[in-house]
DNA sequence: GTATTGACCGTAG
DNA sequence: TCTACGGCCAATA
């Protein structure tokens, strides 16, 4: 597997702050391959065991389109709400206000 | 080495 | 506003 693109996906998302989401798109753009947004959510969903907060990670509608990669159909959706994130059809609310832009985090600079 | 799949995104009609 | 299509990247068969 591409080690370097899964270090920073897995990075990244772990960076993503208490009760904010952001979307494949955003991290891809901010490792550098803004189309391989494809390969972010290939690479979630092989990484469930490693303790990441995956559930914050949607698509650019804001939609839990990867809720049925965990175990219940409903763990995306409970981990958000828990967290204080609306979620309302699958989707989420407040995402435009929500939205966490990696760049944000200055930590990581390419 | 080729084909297919998938938690996607942007553009065009 | 909604639908369709193509493209991109990594992993699997």
């Amino acid at each position: 597997m591409n080690r370097d693109f899964a270090q920073a996906v897995y990075d990244i998302v772990k960076l993503i702050p208490y009760g904010r989401v952001t979307s494949y798109g955003a991290i891809a753009k901010h490792i550098g391959s803004p189309q391989s947004s494809r390969a972010v959510g290939w690479l979630l969903n092989n990484s469930l065991e490693y303790n990441l907060p995956a559930h914050r990670v949607v698509n650019r509608n804001g939609v839990l389109t990867g809720k049925k990669a965990f175990s219940e159909n409903s763990t995306m959706q409970s981990r958000l709400e828990k967290e204080g994130v609306e979620v309302k059809d699958d989707k989420i609310v407040n995402f435009k206000t929500l939205f966490w832009n990696p760049s944000d985090e200055l930590h990581y600079t390419f």
